[in-house]
This record gives structure tokens, C-alpha cells and sequence, in this order.
DNA sequence: TGAATTTATTTAACATGATAAGTATTATAG
DNA sequence: CTATAATACTTATCATGTTAAATAAATTCA
């Protein structure tokens, strides 16, 4: 059998944990999870979205984001509308308040980014996204 | 700012997501989690471990873990031997049950494995994980 | 039209992720 | 030696992941 160590599963987690733990701290300090952060960074990017639209955009499950619009209402942060064609799907956006968090915190965020870009080096950055672009659309073609 | 869709720790995670969803169906009709199956493979690649060992094999936390190791213990794939040495590590290995199991699982996921090999092509495969395993390293090395 | 289906979202239940705190054992300094 | 610190693991708590089932609104079709 192939090495334990060269899973892929695995290889593609650890990547992703060694960059989100450079993150992580910072938004903890401003009271956010990560998946938290997904979904205000996703409403900044389309301006409002029903939940599945934002599921799909935030790469989050239903029942999970479900969880999550529950929790950042209650801090205020989002706010539903409803839709006047459908009732199923209510449109979530940003508040005043989630809008603020959002540009202090993505600054900061960035920064942390361009640490990396500039340890790892843009170009192999680069490959490293097409690599990866490619690889879930063969997967997901052949589903 | 960059474009939503260019976020890194999505991107690896989508990919993962892309390949753990062609297992994660045949894990779960022989009643493994994604997880367990983690930890019954690092146990096999090590022949018994501590938890210590166990956690950094498995890329598991170590209260994730040991509520893992509960529930396999719980349904004798596991079991725990005293380390003379020192009393705080148990070194954990697996019973023949749970070699048996592993030994079922294991070349089907192998050859669900294969599939994803040839549909995205090995050299392609190897490139990722090279670039994987380096930006990995590069992110370690300098924390 | 209205019963049956489909679609969008939520709820439920169990497992894991993440952080902090607790416990027991071993190592170390004084 | 022994009080203290360090190590290994577990518990606790809250948030999310995963699957199945439930709910409710919209669509389809007889």
C-alpha cells in the first residue's frame, strides 16, 4: 500500500491547517471563527445572498450555515429580508456593524496573506492554485 | 482585495472536499468515520504508538483523539497496552478485529485511489504533492 | 384546481475541531 | 530528597462537520 504519509486527504489538510493557524489568532481576537469569517467575506463579495447561494460560495453545509446566520444575527452582524418571489429564501446581507468588522478586519487579514506570498513565493503560489483549480474540477466532472 | 474565490485555505479545501467525497461513502458503510479510518491506518503504518505519536500521525488533536480512541476501544478495533517506562503514555495498538477490518478497507480505497490517479493523471498528482509538502514545510519553518 | 413532487431551509443526533483548564506522572532544580 | 516545573493525556465547552429527517413553500401534472 502506498505511504500513510503520501495521502493526499491528509497532504491537502495539513497545507490548509498551516496556513489558517497564522490566521486563526487574528480572528479570534475579533470573536470570529473562521467559517465566520467565510460567510462575512462571502456577503461583502455578492451584496446579499439567499442561504444556498451562500452555502455554495462559503463552502459551508446547509445545517452548518444554518447554525451560523443563527449566530452572527444574534451578534447583529447580518440581517435577513425576504424575498417577494420566494418565501423559501430569505436574502442575507450585512449590517452597518458587520461591514465595519469587515474592513477592520480584512486589512489585517491580507497582510497575513502577502507574509506568505512573499515565504512561499507568488509564482509557486500560483501553480499551487491552478494545481488545485484543476483538480476539483477533474473530480467534480467525473462525479 | 483579492478575489474571494483566490482564498488558499478554500481552495485546499475544496480539493480535498472533492477527493474525501469519492471515500468517505465506502468508510461509512463499514461504520468508520474519515477520522477513525486515520487513525486504524497510522496504527498499521506504526505497528502500536502513544498518543502523542498517534495525534501527529493521524493529524488529529488530542482531545479529538482521545474521544476516538474511546469509541474504538469501545468496539474492540483498539487496545491499550501500559508503557513500564513511563505511566502517563499507553501505547495503543490494534486488535486482530481491527486488523481485519483495515484489511478489508484498505485495497478498496486503494482502488478508488487508482481512479483518482487516472483521471487527473499521476504526473500531475506527484506535482501536487510536491508543492503540497513544500509550502508546508515553508509555513513551518517559519512559525 | 389540487394532490403529488420538488426545492430551500431547518432541526436533530452524533462525531470532530479548537481552545482552555484539569489531572496524573515524570523530570529538575535547590 | 522534595517542592516546582514540565510533560502526556483527558475533560469541558462551544462551534462546526456529516448525515438523515422534518418542515414549508413552490412547482408540476393529472
Amino acid at each position: 500500500m502506498r505511504d500513510f504519509k503520501h495521502s493526499l486527504p491528509m497532504e491537502l489538510m495539513r497545507a490548509r491547517e498551516a496556513a489558517m493557524s497564522r490566521f486563526r489568532p487574528m480572528l479570534r481576537d475579533h470573536g470570529l471563527t473562521e467559517q465566520q469569517w467565510r460567510v462575512i467575506r462571502a456577503l461583502v463579495d455578492a451584496g446579499g445572498a439567499d442561504v444556498g447561494e451562500l452555502a455554495r460560495k462559503s463552502c459551508l453545509l446547509a445545517p452548518s450555515l444554518t447554525r451560523i446566520l443563527q449566530h452572527l444575527e444574534s451578534k447583529s452582524l447580518i440581517k435577513r429580508t425576504q424575498n417577494s418571489t420566494d418565501n423559501r429564501r430569505a436574502i442575507i446581507s450585512l449590517t452597518a456593524r458587520g461591514r465595519r468588522l469587515f474592513n477592520k478586519i480584512g486589512p489585517r487579514l491580507e497582510s497575513l496573506y502577502s507574509v506568505i506570498e512573499d515565504e512561499f513565493g507568488i509564482e509557486r503560489l500560483e501553480a499551487l492554485y491552478t494545481l488545485l483549480a484543476e483538480f476539483y474540477e477533474t473530480l467534480q466532472a467525473n462525479r
